[in-house]
RNA sequence: GGCCUAUUGGAGAAGUGGCUUAACUCACAUGCCUUUCACGCAUGCAUUCAUGGGUUCGAAUCCCGUAUAGGUCACCA
């Protein structure tokens, strides 16, 4: 391979949207290619449809990466000047040129077909039982005078790139090995609309030229637009970089990944809001559609960039499966150290109806009570709350417990000897438990259980102990009335 | 429909002709631990690699057909 030139991958979204999964992991194969090769990891933004571009979506995608971890070496808001600029929209003027030139060669031709008739040459090939659309080249060789006829009809031309015949574009993937394409099942594709922008074929072969990137690795469905891209290059003369096309995520159903599918999160922020840590995403990301040689499940970003062989990426699609993530996020969870688990849990802690007399320092011992049971943040939330707000709509078994011939004995008892209790704490509530079991012989079940729904209003959830440290004994004893 | 791609358990998958009576992880089930849940620990979970043929002493691994699924065929990216 020639390695000479030094490795430079982008991710070029368009700013249509927030982060989306995909794109996410798009980006973070591009990121680790170009880590594992000391190259540079670009971000370019393709807004060359400008009807559907939203305000903020670039933004938003760039932070939502770097929170990933994944952080560009250039980008548009650091952007390297021998490169710049790096939205498409503010070099129009290069892609007419270079448009320009195409024509001026001979290769690529005004058309000035109309929407309508292009979709009734549609209709009419499909009668003639072609199924498979391409251009009929009616603007191919259209005259000056013909030209300028349409032109006083009020028409704006296209420009067509006019593909080569019996052409085999052949290329190296790096994910799937050799593959070509017949130039002759690719009909002649615009490359300049008629409002003068270019399309998407056209500008990513333009950018990814100017900007030196030497290695494409993108989503499965842009494995057909490679050798439209290819004839691209071969007209110009370059070398076109190296692609790799990683298969597509697909949902439960076996279906791409779309924005309809409410039951899966889509966008990055959503993860993040919920608690998801972006170290856990990023190895979650990184395994969905990769193995390492070794079965590792867990990697650092550095060690991922270290092992990260685009030639082990999966050819069949992926399903992504939520609950793997789930279990990803926890394990990350579980093994972070005290300091960075409050800066990450607080905010969910905070979120929750707690009582104004905890303070922080309080709280964070709190917080540690869940470090090994919550899988993303906002489960703290929900289980502060369900301490916090005392339930009282008690269902048929808890009702049960609460009228157990157990029950009535524990219960006062359990009342009387805490309201004589100095300090609160595990050992001594343990204790006054001891006792009670002595006294009574009543124990494990019939002991604890009526306590602690009368505390909690649930069977489930954190060690009892732990639940009387965080009420104290003022919010203890009014619950057990 | 044309072109392209894929098909190993519920999921991610390892596996590239004999070491595979198919690894590992998640999920699931059971047991232990525990006041409950969770954690943790232990055990179980594909006689079989979509299917039919072929090549071979030997195939999940190579070849052909079939089926199924996905991608694409825009003045969207």
């Amino acid at each position: 391979m020639d390695d000479k030139k030094k490795v430079r991958v982008r991710y070029a979204p368009s700013p249509t949207g927030y982060l989306h999964i995909g794109g996410a992991r798009s980006a973070l194969f591009n990121y680790l290619y170009a880590k594992k090769y000391n190259g540079d990891f670009v971000f370019r933004i393709e807004d060359t449809d400008i009807e559907r571009n939203i305000p903020g979506a670039e933004q938003s995608q760039l932070h939502d990466l770097i929170w990933l971890g994944i952080i560009p070496d250039e980008s548009t808001e650091n952007p390297n000047p021998k490169y710049a600029p790096y939205r498409q929209t503010e070099k129009l003027d290069i892609y007419r040129q270079y448009a320009q030139k195409l024509v001026d060669m001979g290769v690529a031709y005004e058309c000035y077909c109309t929407e309508d008739e292009l979709a009734e040459m549609k209709e009419e090939q499909l009668a003639n039982g072609v199924k498979s659309f391409k251009y009929n080249r009616h603007c191919l060789n259209l005259t000056e005078e013909e030209k300028e006829k349409y032109r006083k009809e009020g028409r704006k031309p296209t420009i067509r790139i006019k593909m080569m015949e019996n052409h085999e574009f052949k290329f190296r993937d790096l994910v799937r090995g050799d593959v070509k394409f017949n130039s002759n099942d690719i009909g002649d594709f615009v490359i300049m609309k008629s409002n003068g922008i270019p399309t998407y074929n056209f500008a990513v072969v333009i950018d990814d030229h100017l900007m030196g990137i030497t290695h494409v690795l993108r989503g499965e469905e842009h494995l057909s637009n490679t050798p439209k891209q290819l004839q691209i290059y071969e007209y110009f003369g370059w070398e076109p970089p190296k692609f790799g096309h990683m298969t597509i995520i697909v949902n439960p159903n076996g279906k791409k990944l779309s924005k309809r599918d409410h039951d899966i999160l889509q966008f990055m922020s959503q993860y993040r809001d919920l608690g998801y840590v972006p170290e856990a995403i990023f190895n979650f990301l990184f395994l969905l559609g990769w193995t390492s040689e070794d079965n590792r499940e867990i990697f650092t970003k550095e060690e991922a960039i270290k092992a990260f062989d685009p030639s082990r990426l999966s050819s069949s699609p992926s399903m992504f499966d939520n609950k793997r993530l789930l279990w990803t996020n926890q394990y990350y969870i579980k093994h972070m150290d005290n300091e960075k688990y409050f800066e990450f849990i607080m905010p969910f802690v905070k979120k929750a109806n707690i009582p104004s007399n905890l303070n922080d320092n309080q709280l964070k011992s709190i917080s540690l009570i869940f470090k090994n049971e919550i899988e993303i943040g906002q489960n703290i939330t929900d289980m502060l709350n369900d301490i916090f707000v005392k339930k009282t709509d008690y269902d048929e078994e808890e009702k049960a417990i609460l009228n157990s011939e157990s029950a009535k004995v524990v219960i006062p008892l359990f009342k009387e000897k805490l309201e004589k209790l100095d300090v609160i704490n595990q050992d001594t509530v343990k204790n006054i438990f001891k006792e009670i079991q002595k006294e009574t012989g009543f124990k494990g079940k019939d002991l604890y259980m009526p306590i602690r729904i009368k505390l909690t209003g649930s069977m489930h959830g954190i060690e009892m102990f732990n639940i009387i440290d965080i009420l104290g004994k003022e919010e203890t004893l009014s619950r057990l009335i």
